[in-house]
DNA sequence: TTGAAAGCGGTACCAG
DNA sequence: CTGGTACCGCTTTCAA
């Protein structure tokens, strides 16, 4: 059933149906009902391709996935930021799509979802320091919202957030005041800018109690639990290792513990670990000792918070750039105590 | 620039610049080279939402995320899925598009999907035990393939699956051939599909060895680590704890990890985990004792496979019902131990 | 080998 | 308040 059918059933013109049925002012309430229950009757579905044809409105969002930084993606936290992002698309009537390319080609894509007018906005993932999709997508003019930020990118741009400087200040900090000196952290890949942030988060603690650091303690890799185990392994098995690990994922974080139990040593009394990304809230109430962590339900918040805003953006592009920031939650848990004292 | 200005641009009709640009074997190849190197000068790509009005093919597959079942999108290996689908959808021109709706709803989508022709095949998550969306989906006539199957669905349909009865069933016989006689099952959800048959396995590797199930060692909820936590918390607390956890998920397995430690027991001495779904492959030559699983690249795996075979069936929709099951691995870690001696 | 014209399913302007 | 009509960008007969 499409409109010109409908029409004909009606004895009315397409025209004055899809007033109807798009809620224009200019049409009697009386033809409004009957054309509304005809639409039900008949079950009929507007075709959203043809409308998008005709309006230039596609009711889109888009994603682009880069084909060689798996990194995204294999992040179990993903999962809960699509979750929340078209949760609350979705009640602005919007879809999300997703577009896997070859990272090389990812600016053609975006001036062809542009040109296509295939999407009406953009979300985009896992920025870098200076990530130069930004002044791309500024200057093709194509709405869009950063997950995250770029630091090197002077020009303005909307972004939404967690503080991972704060974060990863805090949990730093928090391990320093339990007696921690010798503090490993575990990063993500160097020229994510997250990881950038997570970097100075930790870096900044260590200054403000001028506590020296130690590049062996530093590490930046793609996310994995291979990654966080042969970490763990070799630095625990080092002349002088660490007593925490501060891990920028939970997924690392599970090599980590691994390792740790491999290495026949208790978590918390003997080796402290930090992660962040984690799931902790239930612990609230539970356990002994203080962790810290953005949660992946804060994730999720960053989802939901991030597409209202780029639905607002599509509606009125003139709005002042959207820059929003999310704390994240501390928690209590069993995996953190004080520094052990070495022989 | 659209095919109307490239052909002015060309001196040529629509027709003639459309049927080069598609290959259309009628056009001379002297005019087709002419319009191939306008079309890259112009940097012309076509809109494929008037490609789609046109030719009834929308190059999208669709996802419905029920809005209620968060259980599929907080799961951390559903961004595994996606990347291995996404990945080969992509090669064959193929995008995705996720939309969340109530899942009372999530039948009159479906129709939707049908009647705007807004995808060309649909990828069904988490399908129950005995899921209506099969026969609807038939139905219609919509292309679709179930990642995973439904046990109450008598008639055919494509599906691709991991093989949970047989992985489930293994890794029971693993631990009760170490000697393990008392193994909690922390399942998924009850209704879905995938439990049934986890439980399935479980049940039939203690039946051929004629050792007694527990009720109180069965649980069956949605995989979160405050799930596995709380249980495992409870059971070790009882008078006869299991020497065994098998868990449905890393997730929940992360919750029953941090139970065991705060008991103070040890892993793999004290109680074994075994768990699903979980990236322990790089365990593969490193450790002591044999753990069995369904690694997250078997998810991923999964996605791949699947989503080769959905393109297949839209071109092709006469091909004979695609029922594919792939087999977990087997990977080595220290997790797991004999079963201890009880006092 | 090329082109004209009729859709595909809607929207929106202009009359009435 | 309602209808006629041009148009969105592309494909596809049907003729030439």
């Amino acid at each position: 059933m499409n409109l010109k059918s409908l029409a004909e059933a009606l004895g009315l013109s397409q025209t004055t149906v899809s007033r109807a049925l798009n809620g224009y002012p200019e049409v009697s309430e009386a033809t409004r009902q009957r054309v509304m229950e005809a639409a039900q009757r008949y079950s009929y579905t507007p075709n959203s391709r043809a409308k998008g044809l005709a309006t230039g409105r596609t009711m889109m969002i888009g994603q682009v996935i880069p084909t060689t930084l798996k990194h995204e993606m294999v992040n179990p936290v993903f999962g809960d930021f699509v979750a929340g992002a078209s949760q609350a698309l979705s009640e602005h009537g919007y879809d999300m799509v997703f577009t896997r390319v070859p990272d090389i080609d990812e600016s053609r894509i975006y001036r062809e979802f542009n040109a296509r007018r295939v999407v009406d906005g953009v979300i985009l993932q896992g920025p870098a320091i200076s990530d130069t999709r930004i002044p791309l997508l500024n200057e093709i003019g194509l709405p869009f919202i950063v997950h995250g930020r770029s630091s090197g990118v002077s020009e303005p741009y909307n972004w939404v957030d967690v503080n991972n400087r704060r974060s990863f200040e805090r949990a730093t900090q928090f391990l320093i005041d339990l007696g921690h000196r010798r503090i490993a952290l575990l990063n993500g890949l160097d020229h994510m800018d997250f990881a950038f942030r997570r970097r100075q988060g930790y870096l900044d603690a260590h200054a403000d109690s001028a506590i020296p650091t130690d590049p062996a303690l530093m590490h930046s890799e793609e996310m994995t639990e291979e990654y966080g185990h042969r970490l763990a392994v070799s630095l625990l098995a080092s002349e002088d290792p660490p007593t925490a690990f501060l891990c920028a994922s939970m997924i690392a974080a599970l090599g980590v513990r691994r390792a740790i139990q491999e290495a026949g040593l208790r978590m918390g009394p003997d080796v402290s670990v930090i992660t962040h990304d984690d799931d902790l809230s239930y612990l609230k109430n539970g356990s002994d000792m203080p962790i810290f962590t953005a949660t992946r339900s804060s994730v999720r918040q960053a989802g939901e918070l991030l597409a209202e805003s780029l639905v607002q953006l599509i509606k009125d592009p003139s709005v002042v750039p959207i820059q929003k920031m999310l704390e994240a939650e501390l928690v209590v848990g069993s995996s953190t105590g004080p520094a052990p004292k070495r022989t």
